[in-house]
DNA sequence: AATGTTTTAGAGTATTTGTTACAAATCATA
DNA sequence: TATGATTTGTAACAAATACTCTAAAACATT
């Protein structure tokens, strides 16, 4: 029917995802994005619409493939408490490994203020993570895995806190004694594990 | 001797500054500068040497009249544990005003990995925040009020982890519900204030 | 009033930005 | 092998970018 394309569009978008990743969106202008992508100027508005549109489809491949499935899975295969354990120790061995610190929290500084149909997105995201830790705090709770005084819904907030955080520092401050430090912290908050009846 | 400025060198910074905290260093013109503070290109090149140079004076004094000055006060007229409550609790005051974040995270975030000259002196402004959350939590923890069995420097820098985060919470999603809690639980981090022996 | 020094105003430069235009190329089907 | 549809390469665009240049203006001192 038609001419067929000769590019893979997943791999174009991840390589489209580093870009952005690295430089940020204003940073990356869309002749490095072409050249990264390996695509011609007309391709990559035929395939994506223009920079703001693939940035957009970028971030949400991102969250789907990072966030999303990390709570889904950990939501899955654990226990409440060790859901949130094991969501902490990834996260960490993500920043020790890489410098990139996280596209989402980029963006949110990027855009925040100034684009709302971004920020709207970036802001139903970030609750999705704090819905995740207060659900599994409060199974936990109700399973006596963590003490029963704990305020649920301050220490999801504190840790979605702290989560941006350490993401902010891998980019800039990725000292793993800096890193482990905090996130041992954050562990710390769930308090000692009770032993087993 | 010469032709005296006509314009406000303070003045000039501050709107500066201003500017790049919204928009951001790479989203910031020089043009818009030059409009905002009133300058005209050659005034602005002949006063500032270029963009790059004008966003490291702007750091440098936002970071001087912010952090550096708060900590001083705090330090100085407060005992170690108020002066981490205090701290926080103005951080959350700032962030639930002003929606622009913080000019030093979203600094982080835009050169963490790019411009290493950038880098080092923000990682040092970091540090220097780092340091004083240990240097209150251990004196705190000598004056008995804190817990003893703290751990001061993963406390520290779950702190920091914490304030981080606060920062960029703010900048997409000032909900005071989530800025009062997350900050409610970084102060929970100390423990319930011991009773005056 | 002349000198020296610096600031100012504004036009101008070369490069980069995001995006469009157009014709050639490539396939499935008729 | 012609048709139809879409992708591709390249050239081009207007606007914006950071920055420079030239010359006039404004002061303190002589």
């Amino acid at each position: 029917m038609s001419r067929p394309r000769i590019f893979d569009e997943n791999a174009a978008l991840a390589a489209a995802t580093a870009e952005f990743w690295q430089r940020g969106y204003a940073g990356t202008s869309v002749r490095d994005l072409g050249a990264s992508m390996g695509l011609g100027t007309a391709s990559f508005y035929n395939a994506f619409g223009d920079k703001r549109a693939l940035f957009l489809r970028c971030m949400d491949r991102y969250i789907d493939d990072g966030v999303r499935a990390r709570i889904r899975r950990l939501e899955q295969d654990r226990s409440p408490r060790e859901a949130i354990e094991e969501f902490i120790i990834e996260i960490l061995a993500l920043s020790r490994r890489d410098r990139r610190g996280c596209l989402m929290v980029n963006a949110v500084l990027e855009f925040g203020t100034e684009d709302n149909e971004i920020g709207v997105i970036l802001r139903e995201r970030l609750g999705e993570l704090e819905s995740f830790f207060r659900r599994c705090l409060r199974a936990a709770q109700r399973e006596g895995r963590i003490a029963p005084q704990l305020n649920v819904a301050d220490v999801a907030r504190l840790m979605l806190a702290a989560v941006m955080g350490l993401r902010v520092l891998a980019r800039t401050r990725p000292d793993p004694a800096l890193l482990d430090g905090a996130a041992r912290g954050a562990l710390a908050l769930l308090g000692p594990r009770p032993a087993r009846a």
